[in-house]
RNA sequence: GUGGGAUUAGCUCAGUUGGUUAGAGCAUUGGUUUGUGGUGCCGAGGGUCACGGGUUCGAGCCCCGCAUCCCACCCCA
């Protein structure tokens, strides 16, 4: 038996309708917020994520499905969904003609790491970027618009915010945090030791006990802000108030993707383990850039859909369409006919084999069908159909026109 | 990539110190006082005990390897 690659899953069943349930919902809010859907191809240059993602984040580092094409072009399974949204909105050249753009997009992401629970090689994100937009009522948006679509599908969650400065302040906070490691050089892990060469944001992000008491002295972003970081994080605390918004303030949140500045945020869960991260995101306004396009303010969030699919509230199921079933071998042709008749306007499932009364109702029960219509002998004489509706409990004959 | 746990019917799981033919519930399927479901009763099918080796007279059980899942680390959605 051939069995699918690790970390990747089938889709079907319950799981499907959980799946299609939360893609419609998400879709039909990003819609409502003037949001237009992207398709992006599942395959890049792999350049495109290197400069973007960043050398130094782990998703380039050691995740991606990276491989040699045979025209010898060095090309990469997408690991996130923002790289190609913002090389498609450079290369149809939106940069150039100015305005406001809005993507929402939904599809599948690979990383290439260890499985466990909520993490997967394949796996699928709901995501939105919006370009062109440089006030932090955007980010308000974005934060709102996470909310609006886990209430929607009755998702708790814990939102966490944080501020990474901008090309003002990152720069002179960062050769500060770099000062204060190299004092503490001698006492930090590894892993941070490298850190401080390659991306010393991350090390606030360590959860190296010894680490984590170290670095409570450390200077923060959040105290270093520039005025007009410092501003916009103020005002995004007041949008948020304003819309009862509930946060928390996480001055060690520092995004894993090398390309976010000013609003960063995450939503977490506490139900699903320790892949607690539902949704992330935040401000990019150096990506369009460092990509080669026209400077372009730009904020977004993804969802990890399998991250949220245990948590998702399905609606009630309700009774839907019809069921056929004929009782005499005799009564299977004129059943069928009818089936196909009837599917050009409702959901109908036909069964092929004669039973009893009896079975065909648990069938049709089974189901969950709202009507379950058999033709047995005394139908057949009469040129009637026996339909029974199965929520109210109403039965009655018609005549096979009127059907 | 590192460490730990698990793997027995379609699903959820029992299975004694290693000892005849590996069980249950649910699901599937057949019958049922001969045309009334979601909730009766009786029966049936369904297992290479993940896979590959080893120890033993004998392995679901012990040992080694391997795959997958789960948990933790790392990191992220």
């Amino acid at each position: 038996m051939i069995n699918s690659l690790r970390g990747m899953n089938d889709i079907l069943s319950e799981d499907y309708e959980r799946f299609t349930y939360f893609i419609n919902t998400a879709t039909h809010i990003a819609q409502k917020y003037g949001f237009h859907f992207i398709e992006t191809p599942l395959l890049e240059e792999t350049a495109l994520f290197k400069r973007s993602v960043g050398e130094s984040s782990d998703i380039v580092g050691k995740e991606m499905y990276q491989f040699i094409d045979k025209g010898e072009n060095d090309v990469c399974l997408r690991p996130e969904g923002t790289a190609g949204v913002v090389r498609a909105f450079i290369q149809k050249k939106l940069d150039k003609a100015g305005g406001i753009h809005r993507f929402f997009y939904h599809g599948a992401m690979f990383r290439y790491e260890r499985p466990q629970k909520g993490r997967l090689r394949q796996f699928h994100q709901f995501g939105v970027e919006s370009f062109g937009v440089e006030s932090v009522y955007e980010d308000a948006t974005m934060i709102i618009m996470v909310s609006d679509i886990l209430q929607a599908v009755g998702i708790g969650y814990r939102l966490q915010i944080n501020s990474l400065g901008d090309t003002n302040c990152m720069p002179e906070y960062r050769n500060g945090l770099v000062n204060f490691i190299e004092i503490h050089e001698d006492k930090i892990c590894e892993d941070c030791q490298r850190r401080k060469v390659t991306n010393p944001i991350r090390v606030l992000d360590c959860k190296n006990e010894n680490c984590k008491i170290i670095y409570k002295e450390a200077p923060k972003l959040i105290n270093n802000l520039c005025s007009s970081c410092q501003d916009d994080f103020d005002k995004l605390k007041q949008i948020l108030d304003a819309n009862k918004i509930t946060y928390e303030i996480d001055t060690n949140l520092v995004r894993g993707l090398d390309y976010y500045s000013k609003t960063a945020f995450e939503f977490v869960s506490d139900n699903i383990g320790s892949q607690s991260a539902i949704a992330g995101g935040g401000r990019y306004d150096r990506l369009v850039e460092f990509l080669d396009g026209r400077p372009t303010p730009a904020v977004g969030f993804a969802m990890g859909i399998e991250r949220l699919m245990e948590l998702i509230v399905m609606p009630e199921i309700k009774r839907e369409g019809y069921y056929l079933g004929a009782m005499d071998e005799e009564a299977v042709d004129l059943i069928v006919t009818l089936t196909h008749k009837k599917r050009k306007t409702a959901k109908v499932t036909c069964d092929y084999k004669a039973k009893n009364l009896k079975n065909h109702l648990k069938n049709a029960d089974k189901i969950n069908a709202q009507f379950c219509c058999v033709i047995g002998t005394d139908e057949m004489a009469n040129g009637t159909i026996w339909v029974k509706d199965l929520e109210n409990k109403t039965e009655y004959a018609l005549s096979l026109e009127d059907f």
